[in-house]
RNA sequence: GGAGAGGUGGCCGAGUGGUCGAAGGCGCACGCCUGGAAAGCGUGUAUCCGUCAAAAGCGGAUCAAGGGUUCGAAUCCCUUUCUCUCCGCCA
């Protein structure tokens, strides 16, 4: 939730950087500045109400210890006139409340001002490149079929057991995905992030909190008997680790390192783009989330873009850095930098890596806050990144390194798998 | 899953219907004391909403959450939830 007080202070403004978003505020932003005007005179005249009320009840307690419960009574009465009209008050003023959150929680993040404008994926902006193409011959084989040919990745069986999207990793495949698990937490731990293995299912208020609810209701695994929620990304537990508390200003950043399998419903995506790893329903990823001070956490997004590039470019892969546009952004996202490898078979780029700044989004959320040296509670800012997603990774490792009688696994994963080729 | 006990401020802990936002202690901050520190002494120490240009001040809410009884609830009643103990089950 964007704060209430810019609109207060300047609607237009705000009606006006939406925009960059394709997004018309204005309906939204009329609504709430008319209900917040209404909320706030209702309080006004249910709190004159109360204390009145609370007088008179003091009144009484002193005339009851005077023995004088008698000269009560009148009071008596009119405390319950008050109190009846301090019911209605308050009934009005919640429904007020909630409307007003409801409208709010309908608002996206404001969108930081480098963000480009534009309306779908065609209009990011590639803010840079780099790592060399592979010269694949003409037989490269997308890692489907290699998958197949050297056995390390049974898709059939996974649709067997449970359905399509959720593949079994076998052999070399599956130490393989370990060794990329064990290299990316050991990475993070020597870049300052503490290690975390949070819950897999989280409640409505964690995934309220990140901002999964309302609006990504329906992409994720609901488990209806315990109410709760399959994590679509630990970047959900991980954060709301930090619901509602109130951290030590020095404590920040708080920087934090989870490796979890994610469950996504991806409800409606068929066809080629979901081929073999491509896009599935359960995968791992390893997610580095921040909690930064506001003045820090632009600093914090440059530091996180610049670990997940040292990650790629250690593991040797074509990647390119895209600065999302306006309209591809997330509902919560301040601003985001999308991480693709390029996956030589395929010929096209695989995100694997989406690092995000939501400033107070989340923070205004989950009430997660920090004490300044001013002795104010303020909004922290929050930040995530994948460091990184598996499954599009594996897909482009297979297929780049492939020499046509094996595949050959990047030097800095080989004390993790323990062989040097597939 | 069954039985019982309990959730009070950063923490411990008193409080069972009338100035209780809440005694006391610890912790923390500041000051005094000291060559310096400890001890000691003193002062202060929750959050949110509203009012205000803002601060102060003032008003309101909050003793797990929600509802109820009452002129008045941390205190009584109901529901939910969480924690602990015992039993059951179990990787």
């Amino acid at each position: 939730m964007i704060d209430i007080q810019l609109i207060r202070e300047n609607s237009q403004e705000v009606i006006r950087r939406y925009r960059t978003r394709n997004f018309d505020a204005a309906g939204i932003v009329g609504r709430v500045t008319e209900v917040d005007s209404g909320r706030r005179n209702t309080q006004k005249q249910l709190d004159d109400t109360l204390s009145e009320a609370k007088k008179i009840s003091a009144e009484v307690g002193e005339l009851f210890r005077a023995g004088k419960a008698a000269e009560a009574e009148p009071l008596k009465d009119r405390s319950s006139q008050l109190k009846k009209r301090a019911r209605d008050l308050q009934e009005k003023l919640d429904t007020l409340s909630s409307e007003l959150n409801e409208l709010m929680t309908q608002l996206p993040m404001l969108p930081h001002p480098s963000v480009p404008s534009g309306s779908t994926e065609e209009d990011n902006e590639i803010v840079s490149e780099e790592g060399s193409m592979p010269g694949l011959g003409e037989d490269a084989l997308p890692h489907w079929e290699l998958a197949k040919k050297y056995d390390l990745i049974d898709f059939e069986a996974g649709t067997r057991v449970t359905g399509a999207g959720f593949p079994v990793y076998k052999g070399k495949g599956a130490r393989l995905q370990r060794a990329l698990i064990g290299f990316f937490l050991d990475e993070a731990g020597k870049a300052g992030y503490t290690e975390y293995q949070p819950p897999l299912m989280v409640n409505a208020d964690s995934a309220f909190g990140t901002g999964q609810l309302p609006d990504k209701d329906g992409q994720m695994y609901y488990v209806g008997a315990d109410d709760l929620y399959l994590i679509p990304t630990s970047e959900v537990p991980v954060t709301n680790i930090f619901r509602g508390r109130i951290l030590k200003e020095d404590e920040l950043p708080v920087k934090c390192a989870a490796y979890s399998v994610c469950f996504r419903r991806e409800a409606g995506s068929y066809g080629k783009d979901v081929r073999g790893l491509n896009r599935l329903h359960q995968f791992d990823k390893v997610e580095i989330v921040q909690v930064a001070h506001p003045d820090k956490s632009y600093e914090a997004l440059d530091e996180m873009v610049s670990y997940v590039s040292s990650l790629l470019r250690k593991l040797q892969v074509p990647f390119r850095v895209a600065r999302l546009c306006g309209g591809d952004l997330g509902f919560a996202s301040a601003i985001t930098y999308d991480m693709e490898v390029y996956s030589a078979a395929q010929k096209r780029w695989l995100e694997v890596s989406s690092v995000s700044n939501f400033e107070t989004y989340q923070s205004q959320r989950m009430k997660l806050r920090y004490r300044s040296s001013g002795g104010k509670n303020l909004l922290a800012h929050t930040l995530n990144g994948s460091a990184l997603a598996l499954p599009r990774l594996l897909a482009a490792l297979l297929e780049n390194n492939q020499t046509g009688d094996g595949i050959v696994i990047p030097e800095v994963l080989r004390p993790y798998t323990g062989f040097d080729a597939i």
